[in-house]
DNA sequence: CACACATCATAAGTTTTGATGATGAGTCTT
DNA sequence: AAGACTCATCATCAAAACTTATGATGTGTG
């Protein structure tokens, strides 16, 4: 009684199109074919795994209940799709390069490039590859060998790593007209109730931030929620209220439309400096690498650049 | 610079065999077509992406890094094809009868069926779907209305279920010639370090046995890991040890090449009677219940079968 | 060294699948 | 009853997927 089946990804795509819009005709706009070729689609659909997924009550299509329960199967499917396609355009944008170098998305802006320049002054003929990237994603890629070198926030995934720690002190940013500029170091119980700009909750920093409020009994007023410490930024120059931010971010300070002011107590941001365990470092890596942790020393927090274990969580 | 790129699920599906496989010959066979064909199929990839994914080096095919960090997201899609097919054959495998229900395993094989038979035969024009199945998948099916009753284990995955809580009461399974059959009650201080067939450890019913000796001091030789009741009865019958399992699974010791004793202290299992929220019984589906119910109280531990609320984990 | 047997790539030809546009039937609105 | 929707069906065609046949290259063996 078991049977062939061949389910093909193009009806699965079809009938998830089909599930998240409603209506065939939606569907088809959203894959961009016609609407009788999504019909087809649907049909064979259904002729294949010989049970009906959509009732037809008064011309319109509604779903069964087996149709839902697979749908969320599909969806996994279908979006990861989506993934894929981000992973290719991702890699695509990895030139080959002599050196690559890959560095979460704070200190991507302004500081990562002025190095890398200074460093390819005295090497004209080298080339070097650089991408800003989440940290996870930083952290898979120097794992894969994509890249020699990488900065990136903790917590670290693997164990595939020779890791550099060191420490950044986050300051307050404020709009240049905040009545709170008048001090010269901020703590909760000044910062009490004022409107912030925050982090998500998963990140590090809106933590600590959030267990130095409680500790001194002070109310963190989140105003609002972004993923990206630039994203913060541009919120803290409409004046909409105030931002715990890293030293890399506050240095478009010139800018004019903002300042800043250490936080007290210091909240730090873990970062590393990872390098592949698997493969040894090539001459410019190790060279780079010199330079970096050199230059690292004069801004991180005192005593912190050194060799160090990676330790999870 | 931005260029169309149409990923095609073949071709990523054909990436995924042979990086697992490691050769293109080995991975034709797999997914069942020839190496030509998935020669082409692999081009027509590495011209679309433009990176090469392979190093051609003596006639074989050595993944890039690149390769690596592609593969673990085609993964997710790939794996998620076969899931689907799965979905579907369970699907299928649903008859549409006028009343679904579906049981756990353990209960599935001598409790329900009989139950069933017993309601069925006041109404012999009635069709009766029933299904065995995991817990999860269960609770998925009611909750989607695919099926009308449904009878699992704790924890609630949702809260879109009326819930009818009852108790099992797990006895001790032995070997007819076990010296410990000598024992009325079985506690941990006659069963230390006695050779125990068990449930995968993330079982509730694992854990309380563990902790039950713990908190005797004495020690639970775990000899057998297994995942389903039904499978841990033929280790006990082959004599490798005894096992703690639940009274349904219990029933065929009328085929005498085992025995059972009590337990103490008492180990319950915590097992639910669920309907959907979102749609009101039809008039035989509240008929079943009540005769479910009123039977499971005569087996359950007293004062068990009730109405409850659900209470998650 | 020559032979058998792997590997992967290419070419040409066939079958299957996907999509189109025209058409029709049903439902709801106005 | 017209018009704007829905979805299904048909004939048709192009693209994709697969086939067989063949060649180039590499490895291991007597």
């Amino acid at each position: 009684m078991m049977c062939e089946m061949s389910l093909r990804f193009r009806q699965l795509q079809a009938f998830h199109a089909i599930i998240e819009t409603g209506t065939v005709t939606a569907a088809a706009a959203q894959l961009g074919i016609s609407q009788p070729g999504l019909s087809n689609l649907l049909a064979q659909l259904e002729r294949e795994v010989r049970f009906r997924l959509f009732e037809r009550q008064r011309g319109r299509l509604v779903p069964t209940p087996e149709a839902e329960v697979l749908y969320r199967e599909v969806e996994t499917v279908v979006r990861g799709l989506d993934h894929v396609a981000q992973a290719v355009t991702d890699l695509q944008n990895k030139q080959a390069g002599q050196l690559q170098i890959a560095s979460q998305h704070s200190i991507s802006f302004g500081y990562m490039p002025r190095l890398i320049a200074r460093f390819a002054a005295d090497r004209p003929d080298m080339a070097i590859t650089f991408q800003s990237q989440y940290s996870s994603k930083i952290q898979e890629w120097v794992a894969s060998g994509l890249f020699e070198i990488g900065v990136c926030e903790r917590p670290l995934l693997h164990d595939a790593f020779n890791v550099h720690a060191f420490h950044i002190e986050t300051r307050i940013a404020l709009p240049l007209d905040h009545p709170l500029t008048v001090y010269d170091v901020l703590t909760p119980e000044i910062l009490d109730n004022t409107p912030f700009i925050v982090m998500g909750p998963d990140h590090m920093t809106h933590r600590r931030l959030r267990a130095a409020f409680a500790e001194a009994g002070a109310t963190l007023n989140a105003r609002v929620h972004s993923h990206l410490f630039r994203n913060l930024l541009g919120f803290v120059r409409e004046g909409m209220g105030v931002a715990l931010l890293d030293p890399f971010a506050l240095e478009e300070e010139g800018d004019g439309r903002f300042t800043s002011r250490p936080f007290a107590p210091r909240i730090l941001m873990d970062m590393v400096v990872i390098t592949s365990k698997a493969r040894p470092l090539s001459t410019v890596g190790r060279a780079f690498l010199d330079l970096l942790l050199d230059d690292l020393g004069k801004i991180a927090v005192k005593d912190s650049v050194r060799q160090a274990n990676p330790s999870n969580a």
